[in-house]
RNA sequence: GCGCCGUUAGCUCAAUUGGCAGAGCAGCUGACUCUUAAUCAGCGGGUUCGGGGUUCGAGUCCCUGACGGCGCACCA
């Protein structure tokens, strides 16, 4: 309504909200506003847009597959009822067709005809039908003179009327469209499609390989009241009911090493992580992370079941260990993996002895002529080691490398190296240049666990924002004794990427993007 | 966070030096009983991302904000 309407006496707030709708839908593009009012126009009929079950008998897959060598013009006997989104129209007249798809993509072929339904049926057709509603059609089955498979409808019905228009299905939709719109993309791209399904597959066959060495699944808290357990800024949250601040985990790991302590001596999670960092094609601030402990084993027996756990996955998901990835090309995964050492590699590269006894004011140079950011006051030998291999090392990495022995300084859960001084028994697992795992030879002594969580305070108190807290309850649980423990983390939705080339946006259905 | 590029019809994209805002598909009306992105004839559809400015005139130039992409930095 408009501004000289609106103080008029008497006024009838429910016309208002009326009016307000309509006015609204005054706004709404043709087309949405074309099937709006063919909606109306049906229900104000006595007819159904939206009934609550259509009898359905067949998956168009299952037709199909029954009628595969139906040939040119054939007829069966078969009637069948089947279900799909209407994908193309056709109509000449007095006969129509559509295209119909289901939700894997199979499509099958509508012929509706005067013959078939009669004069009313084809016209309420013609009338009530868009692309993009989802409708039933019953009717035998039969090969168009093409050699199209058909049902010949002998009556339909409309299953959901859809309000807004498919977007063209010859071009792609823009990137950001399928992100924000992803069930749309399902509807229009068969890749979105087969990505949802390798995504089911792959998390199903880690869960298989991980059941078959009897490891138990378990979910550990995401609101923690002190995030711990990797180096990462977490999401803070509050509780109402405990009038306290709360935060979403970063990672499970002091969670499953409380179980390891408990005598569940083969655990793993595979759930969502959350941190509060930026977001590109291989960072989302929520990823899907599978962590798995196993007491009795190292880095040595973690790394072989990392190994196993994404050549499986690559079998039960992709049928093999060489996999295509999205732009053409193969990637092996198969056999045993290359395996450096982070010091000695180092030095190579730089034509120089690194040791963890290099000094600090040393590194700091080297690391400045490279032209490497450095932080001289917080970064600690640790630190500046790890960031000379990545500048030196890291992108030359594409077949898949484990990265063995790490400084001290920045693995606060790792136990000491048992003959190399001054690193500590983590890998970290390169594929195509990116970190898709990480293991370690879990360090169970609480003394020296308590020592290593007092330096992350002090370097938390430096103001370094990532650095651990002293977690007085985990300390607790390893009083009491933790068993010699493998343990290893892998992203998932980078096992996807590794898998298929994709960006992490692809992989992850619901990606967050920032609010229109 | 910094730099560069972008945002135009439902969708995907054009628009010369600042000079009437367009195409394909989709939509609407009509024709057509074997079509395959059906075809044919006709017709509509726009806050050019928002706000401000320069100009006789701005999709185009300037300022500003939002969102996106790429690169750099940080992180898995």
């Amino acid at each position: 309504m408009s501004e000289t309407q609106a103080p008029r006496a008497g006024t009838n707030e429910a016309q208002d909200a009326v009016d307000a709708v309509d006015e609204e839908f005054e706004d709404l593009p043709e087309q949405v506003r074309v099937r709006r009012d063919k909606r109306e126009r049906i229900l104000a009929e006595g007819g159904q847009a939206y009934p609550v079950s259509v009898p359905r008998t067949a998956s168009l897959a299952e037709v199909r597959e029954r009628h595969a060598a139906l040939q040119p013009g054939e007829e069966t006997d078969d009637v069948v009822g089947v279900t799909g989104r209407v994908v193309f129209l056709r109509g000449t007249g007095k006969l129509a067709f559509a295209t119909l798809q289901e939700g894997d993509g199979t499509r099958l072929q509508a012929m509706v005809s005067r013959d078939g339904v009669g004069e009313d049926a084809l016209a309420a057709w013609k009338a009530d039908v868009d692309l993009g509603d989802i409708v039933f059609v019953h009717g035998r089955v039969v090969s168009s003179r093409r050699g199209e498979l058909s049902v010949m409808a002998d009556s339909w019905q409309l299953a959901s009327k859809a309000l807004r228009p498919l977007p063209v299905l010859h071009r792609e939709l823009s990137e950001e469209t399928r992100v924000r719109q992803r069930y749309v993309d399902l509807i229009v791209r068969e890749a979105a499609r087969t990505n949802v399904r390798a995504r089911s597959a792959v998390v199903r066959s880690l869960r298989r390989t991980l059941e078959d060495r009897a490891f138990l699944e378990v979910e550990t808290p995401m609101l923690q009241v002190q995030h711990g357990g990797a180096s990462a800024r977490p999401f803070v949250t509050r509780s109402n009911a405990f009038d306290t601040d709360l935060y979403l985990r970063i990672a499970p790991e002091l969670f499953l090493k409380r179980c390891v302590v408990g005598g569940i001596e083969r655990v793993f999670e595979i759930n969502r992580n959350f941190r509060n960092e930026g977001a590109d094609s291989t960072h989302s601030p929520e990823f899907a992370m599978l962590e798995a402990y196993q007491a009795w084993g190292d880095y040595d027996s973690i790394g072989e079941l990392t190994r196993t756990l994404v050549q499986n996955a690559a079998q039960d998901a992709f049928g093999g260990h060489v996999v295509t990835l999205a732009d053409g090309s193969e990637y092996d995964l198969g056999g045993e993996w290359a395996s450096i050492s982070m010091y000695p590699s180092l030095s190579e590269s730089l034509g120089e002895e690194i040791t963890p006894v290099t000094s600090r004011e040393h590194l700091i140079s080297l690391a400045e002529r490279l032209g490497i950011g450095v932080d001289t006051v917080r970064w600690t030998h640790g630190k500046l080691v790890e960031e000379l291999w990545e500048h030196r090392i890291a992108d030359s990495l594409d077949s898949p490398t484990f990265v063995r022995d790490f400084p001290v300084e920045t693995s606060p859960l790792v136990r000491a190296h048992r003959s190399l001084e001054g690193v500590v028994e983590k890998w970290d697992l390169y594929v195509r240049g990116f970190e898709l795992a990480t293991g370690y030879s879990e360090l169970v002594d609480p003394v020296v666990q308590r020592a290593r969580f007092t330096e992350q305070a002090r370097l938390a108190d430096l103001g370094d924002d990532e650095a651990m807290r002293i977690d007085e309850d985990f300390l607790r649980a390893q009083e009491h004794g933790m068993p010699p423990c493998g343990g290893m983390g892998m992203g998932v939705d980078r096992l996807l990427m590794a898998l298929t080339g994709l960006g992490i946006r692809e992989t992850i259905t619901f990606p967050l993007v920032k609010p229109r």
